[in-house]
DNA sequence: GGCACGGCACAACCACCGGTTGTCGCTAGG
DNA sequence: CCTAGCGACAACCGGTGGTTGTGCCGTGCC
């Protein structure tokens, strides 16, 4: 493909090879290669050089294409030069929505998602550099933040309760935690000894609720699924972010308030950390700020002093 | 890359191995390859099989762009599958504008553009199925649809006078074609024997005027930029489409009425051809209609009469 | 605790891909 | 008519990328 934008670009073969420092005739051997692979005439030749057919055309495009999208999974693992990487819990949560936010307001910054298996792994790809920031709730019981890693809550996301028609809450518009008490309430998919696990034994712990936090995860689908087909079973689930669940379903989103669990979502970073970015979505993040939800708000007990200095 | 992607997804060297039909050995090679091209490991080894890195979770959604970017390639010259291929007149004139606008309607529909020649090689691929459908003048002298091909009338593209602050008539907002009579017009890049060759050459002796389309095209850049620092320079842009010039120049577009001269933009299209792509398109442009410009309008008597039958 | 098992890596080997040099045929221009 | 410049073809060869064979290591079962 390489060989071939350069054929177009200069409009010969022999200029070509010059470019890209081998001969004519192996240019020529990989045109045809290509050619013979896609099966069709990329380059009619002249006396004076090469055209590009209309098949070559409709390919051009695409070929550049391709070799940027080579150069930006290069650039990906490049530390000099990639891209934000970002670590978010879930990507059906708030941080992800900020995260688009952000993407959305400055465009001109790439950005990485990737998802550690917890904090603790969180700080220390901090701390060396394999990643640029992180959102956690930092507060957890036994994760210290070490020296040169900061931390600014930037979002308290309310919980809903997510229940399918026939459940006994699902004409609610709002529910207390007290409500919630002898109803079950799945969560699928929480690792013991990361975060959501200390937070939702809290939860349960506060309230007196039944939350069953076992079971593999298979997946949002099949989570809604079996919460919309039963009339007990009810889940949790992030206020601040879209969902999208299978058509035909007719799941209710209930608030919870008198007091709303909110979780509470942080930003973690290296104060070393150089990389543009990171000041852009520190001060995009300061701007939107940790929204308020009310002064009612539960949250852990590790999750209320105040947790961290704030940012300069 | 497509190697790394099946590690990735079955967790396994031996199992990515089988799905692709090679050896467990030839993986593990291509693997270490990469990382080492790459400079980072993409995989932690486990006992139990593989896991991603960091790295490997960045390179990932990159990794997948790639595989894909390589698929359109491949199916944008593959006969069955591929795009719709779109033959515009010049990506800055009010074809490709509408191309644009259909593409927003219907996204699901790729597009491949390109631009061909002339109204005869057009139409010569419009039955040779190497494109789908083109934009162009299609009555222009000597052209004759051969069965098979048609064509429905789908813009009036009014012309417009661009010209450098300078000039004698950078104040005016409308000019009639008498006033530019003694006035240069220049529009290099014209090819003899093409529509547009046609299309000046009779505007210039309908109304007299002075239409030089000599020269070589340097691009659009270059005609701005001497006509931006000319007093007596002039050319004529599309009235339909949004231009970008070069910042810190100060051009003009001035309206022509009394008549206005328009371009006569029709879509053609093969009868045979079962692009279901190209169906949409006709009939998008079938309700956004041939936009009436007023009826004090010109065109070269070529474009005068009845052009060609409505499509069903 | 020992041993089989299944994981991936390393070594040796070999085919063939993809480059090289050498040469030809073709077209346009002097 | 000859020459200059284009790309294509042929023959050759080295290294890439596959194969088979084997080793090491952690896990789990008896």
């Amino acid at each position: 493909m390489r060989t071939f934008l350069a054929v177009v670009d200069s409009g010969r073969f022999r200029q070509a090879a010059d470019e890209l420092a081998i001969t004519q005739q192996a240019v020529s051997k990989r045109i045809a290669a290509l050619e013979k692979e896609l099966g069709v005439r990329l380059l009619t030749r002249t006396p004076r050089g090469a055209e590009v057919t209309v098949d070559g055309q409709a390919f051009l495009p695409h070929a550049r294409a391709l070799l940027d999208a080579e150069a930006r999974a290069i650039a990906s693992v490049r530390p000099a030069e990639r891209a934000l990487r970002v670590d978010v819990i879930g990507r059906r949560l708030a941080p992800a929505a900020l995260l688009r936010a952000f993407h959305r307001a400055f465009p001109e910054f790439e950005l990485d998602v990737v998802t550690l298996f917890d904090s603790e792994a969180a700080v220390a790809a901090l701390r060396a550099g394999t990643i640029d920031a992180s959102f956690r709730a930092v507060t957890m019981p036994g994760l210290r933040l070490p020296v040169g890693v900061e931390a600014v809550r930037v979002l308290d996301e309310p919980l809903q309760l997510l229940t399918g028609p026939a459940h006994a809450l699902a004409g609610a518009r709002v529910v207390t935690p007290e409500r919630l008490v002898g109803h079950r309430i799945w969560i699928p998919g929480i690792v013991s000894g990361t975060e959501w696990a200390a937070y939702y034994a809290d939860l349960a712990v506060a309230f007196g609720l039944t939350i069953e936090v076992t079971g593999p995860d298979f997946g949002t689908e099949a989570l809604f699924d079996t919460v919309g087909d039963s009339p007990e079973l009810a889940t949790f689930v992030g206020g601040r972010t879209r969902l999208v669940w299978p058509e035909g379903h007719d799941l209710r989103r209930v608030d919870v308030h008198g007091p709303t669990p909110v979780y509470p979502h942080s930003l973690l970073w290296a104060v070393d950390n150089p990389h543009p970015a990171l000041a852009a979505l520190r001060s995009h993040l300061a701007h939107s700020g940790p929204t308020a939800v009310g002064t009612d708000i539960w949250t852990p007990a590790w999750a209320r002093p105040r947790e961290t200095r704030q940012a300069p």
